[in-house]
DNA sequence: CGGTCAATAATATGATCAAATTATGTCCTG
DNA sequence: CAGGACATAATTTGATCATATTATTGACCG
């Protein structure tokens, strides 16, 4: 009855509009500062504003999307400060979520990360920023999810989702050449069982990123990067 | 029309409804495993079940409440891992928070701090177990406001949310009388601007708090504290 | 003990009301 | 006479409610 493509028909329609909105701020298709109106995202989703309106105050409440004054509602931007506060959080909690995941992961488990980091770095090559970001993404989030941690991991994806169109604009900017990587060391650490070099890895990797975006808000000047 | 006491009648309805459910479940009005209907709360609240359904989903988002599969929500009971998790966070995120509010605090803001001190140590003399949740709360929140971080701030306001159903129940059932008192300590850290020490407080103080949430657990036997 | 039916609660749509922003027109000033 | 600013009106947008639809739960009957 339902089309092949229909793997989850039971999920809500809030679900489905959350996921959309989500990923769109992820993955940069809305820019920082971008006002977001629901009667907008109604026409575009064609859906009723009800299950628009939750996902809203969901995404709000994850620091996706940002309550601007008068019943307005867009994606944050971010100042030198918010990025520094945000590096301090990823920092503090990724690699030991890393370091957890080290105790789980099965080779399978390891074998799949390999596999997802040849796409970083496919998309890398190739100058695909969004492939790039969705891949990077999914690396980092399947590393973290081995950890089991109920509650850590959704905290740190709720990082991500208040980087990611700051991500974006830089790597528009800048490109991907120069992009962190210190995927293939935390691979190696990640056989060799070596948390300490793990934790390292995932560590600069975020610091790396972290400076690129810094370097280039230091640039535009003021605080912002839009 | 409106009844003298409606100080903000430009406040959206979800929002007062949020604040109303918030409320409920850090200062343990709401059990954990309790669970929660849309029709009850808006019969409790007198409001329609879109400002319910909104303030809902942001709970559900900050991990106040949990889906909890079949279209039922309700308050989260904590496992020892996520009790473990939670102490991490905390850990790490509110020692930092404190010493970046010591750069910003006033004396005014000390003394602020010291009175509310004052009335945590009351309810503990009272033996009255909302005020100390609620002052308590109050201390910490105030504190960590004065390092001025958007981001991390309401994060750990996040942590609190899930951990206030666990502390009420464990305050219920040993009494307010050994409860976890650094704040002291803290204010004396504050004043002298000895942030090592600050820190220290803090974080000896959220330690002390988690154990006796996780010695109940223990002694409760199972994953649950209902 | 299993299956079916009814009751209940949540999901989702559309309509209505209120607020805000924008655009327009007029008046005042240089 | 021209340009800008303020006030007012209109359109757009958000908030709330009432209602219909659907799925799940629990009970009752076979």
């Amino acid at each position: 009855m339902t089309a092949p493509n229909a793997p989850t028909p039971n999920l809500p329609a809030h679900e489905i509009v959350y996921r959309q909105i989500r990923e769109m701020v992820l993955f940069g298709e809305l820019a920082p500062g971008q006002p977001v109106t629901i009667q907008g995202l109604v026409a575009q989703l064609g859906t009723g504003m009800t299950p628009v309106r939750e996902a809203i105050r969901r995404l709000t409440a994850e620091g996706a999307l940002e309550f601007k004054g008068n019943r307005r509602v867009c994606v944050p931007d971010l100042t030198a400060q918010h990025l520094h506060e945000l590096a301090f959080a990823r920092v503090a909690l990724e690699p030991h979520l890393a370091e957890l995941a080290i105790k789980q992961a099965t080779p399978a488990d390891i074998d799949a990360l390999e596999a997802t980091d040849a796409r970083v770095n496919a998309a890398i090559s190739a100058g695909d920023i969004r492939s790039y970001l969705e891949q990077n993404y999914l690396f980092h989030t399947a590393l973290y999810a081995l950890s089991g941690a109920d509650i850590l991991c959704p905290m740190v994806q709720g990082l991500w989702l208040r980087v990611g169109p700051s991500l974006r604009i830089v790597c528009g900017r800048y490109g991907t050449l120069n992009l962190p990587d210190k995927h293939a060391e935390a691979i190696a650490a990640l056989r060799a069982g070596r948390a300490a070099d793990l934790s390292a890895a995932i560590r600069d990797d975020i610091v790396q990123g972290q400076d690129q975006i810094a370097a280039a808000l230091a640039e535009a000047g003021g605080d912002s990067l839009a």
